[in-house]
RNA sequence: GGCGCUAUCGUCUAACGGUUAGGACGGAGCCCUCUCAAGGCUCAAAUACGGGUUCGAUUCCCGUUAGCGCUACCA
């Protein structure tokens, strides 16, 4: 059975790095026929926020990825308590009685090297001092005994980091309880691991190291560790690991969702930092994803999100959803951009979309790009006047526009026709002829194709654009 | 400081010791074209440094440098 978990803290909100290694983990389940568990890991209830909680599930529900089962660490204390009584109890752990930062020698701060890994007063205490003193009240840490004489070193076979092996010497005797009883991130984790039967731990790089420990406890709780996978970390481009205080809120998925980015090509993206299908192949889709994904082809650097203060997005993770808004069904597309653009009726959406799905970068594009479905724009009319010809011209051409365009047929056949016919009685460019008309009725040179925009905007609406802009180049002259 | 991980174009990456070091984004240019896009083509752009091993190193080993992580009664 794989089983596999993305266990979040509730102390900030979901960053993309965290967003990653769920995808992954998800991935990985989907691609294996595994189980995929959230467990959020609440143990640190000073810090935990309903807020980052509520993000956290806003970011995932927006992914809309899902998952099987579902566990919050706060509501599981009495498994942690067991796992670190039965671990006191085989004599693998003891109670440290020292208050807390008083036998660390002074400087240690400023020299961590100076930093004991134990303190042998408190390893070497008698079961029965310890237990006399517990039983008076004296509040204590339960520390592991880290194992420094019978066993030289932990080791373990990291999925995508290759065997790591740490001298127990170099191990300190960490926290598995502290003093008021509750449980640390590494005994409640492990613990929570062990008992949900999760067979594969895939989390970022930033825990290679604690795996050693987190080997000892397994071993400790009578438990086989399960498989380790590492991923690379995620880090801004001034090479620091990403942070909201630092970076902004760049890092925070939402902020994404906000912007319109589609999920898909967020997951998208965010699955070519670390990981590569080997094949060149970037534009996938979900189920092209899951059918790829595999632990071998996630490399081991940190990759950069290349963002900066102008550009918040990284160029590719926009790119990418260029791509995948361009390849979406139309009608889906009209529905996800009709919050961008408050106002618009879902039937007028969906005979845009073919026009400006190719124009459009993110969602929320379609407020600068289609405006002018939905209102007039101002533009200086100056604007009208098209290449090498002047505003005489300019008048010209609306003043034909006017009349060519006053018909029933508004497809865009017939539009081009009509239009193209126009230009050539009166000698000018094709070119000449469109860009005045253009301006007329969208309000600036950059816009969809001429006929298929009149088209939508139907004859009333383009004949009074055109009467509009041939007033204001009488009111100029 | 100790321990660990990492090092290919600006960025994301490919290259199971032998390639003119490949692709993509971004940049520059050209083509297409009613503007803008989209699309096509072209160009610039990388193996951190120093030693080995080898007939041959991007690739294996060692060192240096740099970055990152852990070194908490945070996770």
């Amino acid at each position: 059975m794989l089983r596999v978990r993305f266990a979040p803290s509730p102390t900030g909100y979901l960053h993309i790095g965290s967003a990653r290694t769920f995808i992954f983990n998800w991935l990985y389940a989907r691609r294996n026929g595994g189980t995929m568990i959230l467990r959020i890991d609440d143990t640190d209830v000073e810090r935990n926020t309903q807020e980052s909680l509520d993000s956290i599930f806003d970011g995932l529900k927006w992914l809309d990825l899902g998952w099987d089962e579902f566990y919050r660490q706060s509501e599981r204390g009495e498994l942690h308590q067991k796992a670190a009584k039965a671990i006191l109890d085989k004599g693998l752990a003891y109670r440290d009685f020292v208050e807390m930062g008083s036998p660390v020698p002074e400087d240690a701060d400023a020299d961590p090297s100076l930093r004991p890994k134990f303190d042998p007063r408190m390893r070497g205490m008698s079961k029965e001092e310890s237990d006399i003193r517990a039983n008076g009240g004296e509040p204590f840490v339960l520390r592991f005994k880290v194992p420094r004489e019978s066993r030289k070193e932990v080791s373990f076979d990291d999925l995508v980091y290759g065997p790591q092996a740490k001298a127990t010497e170099d191990i300190e005797d960490f926290a598995l309880l502290r003093s008021d009883g509750s449980p640390t991130y590494h005994m409640a984790s492990c613990a929570d691991d062990a008992d949900l039967g999760i067979s594969h731990i895939i989390r970022g790089q930033d825990h290679l190291s604690n795996t050693f420990k987190h080997v000892l406890i397994f071993e400790a709780l009578g438990a086989t560790p399960p498989n380790f996978a590492h991923l690379p970390l995620l880090i801004a481009p001034d090479g620091s690991k990403l942070s909201k205080r630092k970076h902004g809120p760049v890092v925070s998925v939402t902020t994404y969702r906000d912007a319109g980015f589609l999920p898909q090509a967020f997951v998208n993206f965010v699955c070519l930092l670390g990981w590569s299908p080997k094949d060149d192949r970037e534009v996938m889709s979900r189920q092209e994803l899951i059918d790829v994904f595999s632990l071998e082809g996630v490399n081991r650097s940190n990759a950069t999100v290349n963002f900066t203060e102008q550009d918040p997005f990284d160029p590719k993770a926009v790119w990418l959803n260029a791509g995948h808004i361009r390849t979406m069904p139309p009608d889906q597309l009209a529905e996800q951009l009709l919050p961008f653009m408050p106002g618009a009726d879902a039937a007028k959406m969906r005979r845009i979309v073919p026009l400006i799905r190719e124009r459009i970068r993110l969602l929320g594009d379609v407020k600068t790009t289609a405006d002018f479905f939905f209102k007039e724009n101002q533009y200086d009319s100056a604007l009208l006047i098209p290449q090498k010809g002047d505003a005489k011209m300019a008048a010209e051409v609306l003043e034909r526009a006017g009349l060519v365009l006053d018909m029933k047929d508004y497809s865009h056949q017939t539009l081009d026709v009509a239009l193209r016919t126009a230009a050539a009685e009166m000698k000018i460019k094709a070119g000449q002829m469109f860009q005045p008309i253009r301006v007329a009725v969208c309000g600036r040179k950059d816009a969809p194709p001429l006929f298929e925009t009149l088209e939508v905007l139907g004859r009333e609406t383009t004949l009074a654009r055109i009467g509009h802009a041939l007033q204001m180049l009488k009111n100029s002259q």
